[in-house]
Formats: C-alpha cells, sequence, structure tokens
DNA sequence: TCTATATTAAACCAAGTTGTTAATTAAATA
DNA sequence: TATTTAATTAACAACTTGGTTTAATATAGA
C-alpha cells in the first residue's frame, strides 16, 4: 500500500474515517471534537490511530495550539483519487450501457448462459 | 469493511486491482487475459484473489464461456464512491482555499507556531 | 478416453490493520 | 507546585490481506 493514490482509498475505506474527513469538511476541530461521536464505540487511543491514518495518507494535517491539536482537511489527495475515477468514468458508463443492453436481451431464467 | 462504500474504496485501495479496472474499462476479458501483465510479479491464484475482492465489491460480474470466464465491469458501486467524493468536494475546495489563505499569512519558520 | 487449458480451492504464512488497556507527555490552571 | 485536560505511545491480541505452493475442477479437443 505504498502509492499515494493506495493510501488515499485505503483511507477512505472505513467509514468512521469518512465521517471525521465529513466533520472536518465543515471546518476545523481539534482530535477530541473528532472523537466525541465514536466514544460510545471506541476509546480515544483508537481515534488518534484513525487520525494517523488520515494523515499519513495526506488528508489532514494537524496543528498545534497548547495541548490541543487542530486538524484540518487537506482536499489535494481527493482530489486526485476523483481524478482518477473520472478518467474511467466515461468508459463505467460506456460498460453500464452495455450491461444494460445485455440484461435487455438475455434475462430469461438461464442465468448463467449453461452449455446449450 | 462491511458496508458497500468501504467495500469499494477498500477495492480501489490497490494498484494491481486498479489497474485490472483500467483494463475491463475497455471491455470485457477473461481471468487469463486480465492477469498476463501481471503474471511476472504474481502468480494466477494471486491474480484470482484480487479478482474476488472486486467481484465482492460489486465492482466486477464473472460470466462464463467454457473454461473461459469473462470479466466485466460493473460501474454502479463507482458511481457511489465518486458521489461520496462529490457530494464533499465543494467543502474541500474551500477548505483547500482557507489552507492556500492561511499559509499566505503564516510561512515564516515557525512551523508548529511554538509557544509565543 | 486422455490430455491440455482455464480457473478455483485449500492450506499456509508474513505483514498489516484495528482495537484494547495502561502509561506517558505536555500544557493550562487552581 | 499539584492537578486536570488533551493527546500520544507502548504492548498486546484478533483479524484481515496478499502472497505462496499444491491440488482439484471443468471444459475442449485430439
Amino acid at each position: 500500500m505504498r502509492d499515494p493514490l493506495s493510501r488515499t482509498f485505503a483511507a477512505l475505506a472505513d467509514p468512521t474515517r469518512r465521517a471525521m474527513l465529513a466533520r472536518l469538511s465543515e471546518g476545523e476541530a481539534n482530535v477530541s471534537d473528532l472523537a466525541e461521536p465514536f466514544l460510545r464505540d471506541m476509546s480515544l487511543p483508537a481515534v488518534t490511530k484513525h487520525l494517523k491514518v488520515l494523515e499519513n495518507a495526506g488528508l489532514i494535517t494537524k496543528g498545534r495550539n497548547a495541548q490541543w491539536r487542530p486538524c484540518q482537511l487537506n482536499g489535494e489527495p481527493l482530489r486526485e483519487a476523483v481524478d482518477w475515477m473520472e478518467r474511467h468514468r466515461i468508459a463505467w458508463e460506456d460498460q453500464l450501457d452495455r450491461l444494460g443492453a445485455y440484461l435487455k436481451t438475455k434475462t430469461k431464467g438461464t442465468r448463467h448462459g449453461h452449455k446449450k
């Protein structure tokens, strides 16, 4: 999981982390602010670890203000992830169309076209 | 990693799998076609496993034609992933602007605003 | 029927992930 | 200075991931 794009997608592959990013998209927040919605589900060190994953993926940056660590979103890796997807999007939609057409012709019980 | 969106992002978090999707966005391909570019790096069963991950994420569907398993892209989960990202995109760009502005004001050696 | 081809399954392993609890660090404040 | 607050570190366990090799399955074709 060494390349940046993989690290970005891996960081997004967790609902807790996505929720943290969503929260951060509304503005800066300290670790404890970010942790608050999750403290019924997990411990604070677990939160710290999730934030570390986001930080390592370059998705957030942590500042410091006394004992607080104000976190900020960094949109750039997210943009690169969207870019990767957009680069293939047209092909996917073509594929969807083709699949749709295919399903329209077949769709007669023969789930796998079992050898005729 | 139970929710669909997480499974999609996790599936995307690997360069081999992304390359397979890219290949499939050009059209249907059998397992051995998809495997071919990677057989110097990994065994065929490893490829099968990657395809299983893509299949479990709903990103591809495998048909059958004699002993071949023609794989097709399924764009829908990808669209949902893009949707998630787009839902936050504007906020990210705001955040980028804010960060840019912030960096313009600070940026004087004091890497962490060490207590004044 | 025997063989070759395409693909998957099984058993295993090393490394990484995600959580825990207990201890530590650092700064603000009484 | 002692205490509280915010956050991290360390050590550990359970599970997942991504690879391996060997064996099995299914189909086509000689």
